[in-house]
DNA sequence: CTTGACCTTCCCATGATGGGAAGCCCCATA
DNA sequence: TATGGGGCTTCCCATCATGGGAAGGTCAAG
């Protein structure tokens, strides 16, 4: 199996195939003579894990947590569950921030008549002295999905 | 007033001011004899403005629109107003999609004993071959906040 | 005049991903 | 057998907003 067969078989892309490598999060692929990388079912099967964990947003650190305990066989799945609630929380932490963002924008948007007049409480509030934002010490906002 | 003291008055770190600089959000500071950047209280008026929309989840090139309204006295409202509805319509998308993450995890946190056994569906589906995970196709998670 | 706190510029790192160039390899078809 | 197109390799660069730090100049208080 080549690193492109590998990545449509895993939904992982093969550029992040390459770079899971690079950074020792999975072992080094095989090599055909040619050098070309080669990849068996049970690569795959990392490569699957892989990319689930990172749909429920873990980041690529938690990742090689969770490998670890999968790999190991004695684990406690005590531990497990103290990763996943761990996310939970922290994702939960930033579902709160954006609702107060929405909360936020939605009283400012609502408070603004939207028509060709130039008046508009949501510039004034973020160009005033005060404002309705709560201040958020050392908070910055998430950078994209 | 130095770079320090506008970073403090306005929230914004020294080094930020100076890359809003770089970038071209803001405009050149003034320069005193020495080359130290100097600002007056409108300059920090103006990064107080950038620090708020941050806060609100706007990126930088949202917040450079934003400013271009801010100081076009003839803007409409609506302009402003749909900049507003549309950072809402962004959040709320991207809370949707953690909120699906932590009811997964939550899910599978449910099941998972949570003991000193190795058993772990968390785990078991992480590797399986189908999983209860939705398919997120192009989908990758959030950084950070 | 010294000391320490500030300022300057410049470079580097983050995390996870994509884009692209230059060059090699493999297979099928003409 | 030759050729072309697609896949593979490595390497470098960009993103976005932010921080860290080094090397060196400046300012104000003691």
């Amino acid at each position: 199996m080549n690193i492109g067969e590998a990545a449509a078989a895993s939904g992982v892309s093969a550029k992040m195939i390459r770079y899971y490598e690079d950074t020792g999060l999975i072992p080094p692929a095989g090599r055909s003579a040619s050098g070309y990388r080669t990849y068996s079912p049970r690569d795959v099967q990392l490569l699957r894990f892989i990319r689930r964990a990172r749909d429920l947003g873990f980041g690529m650190e938690k990742i090689a947590e969770l490998l670890a305990l999968w790999r190991d066989r004695s684990r406690a799945s005590a531990d497990v569950k103290h990763l996943a609630l761990d996310q939970v929380q922290g994702l939960k932490a930033r579902i709160l921030e954006m609702e107060a963002m929405v909360a936020t924008l939605q009283t400012l948007a609502d408070a603004c008549a939207g028509d060709h007049h130039p008046d508009c409480p949501i510039l004034a509030d973020l160009g005033a002295d005060a404002s309705i934002i709560p201040a958020q010490p050392g908070k910055r906002p998430f950078t994209h999905l």
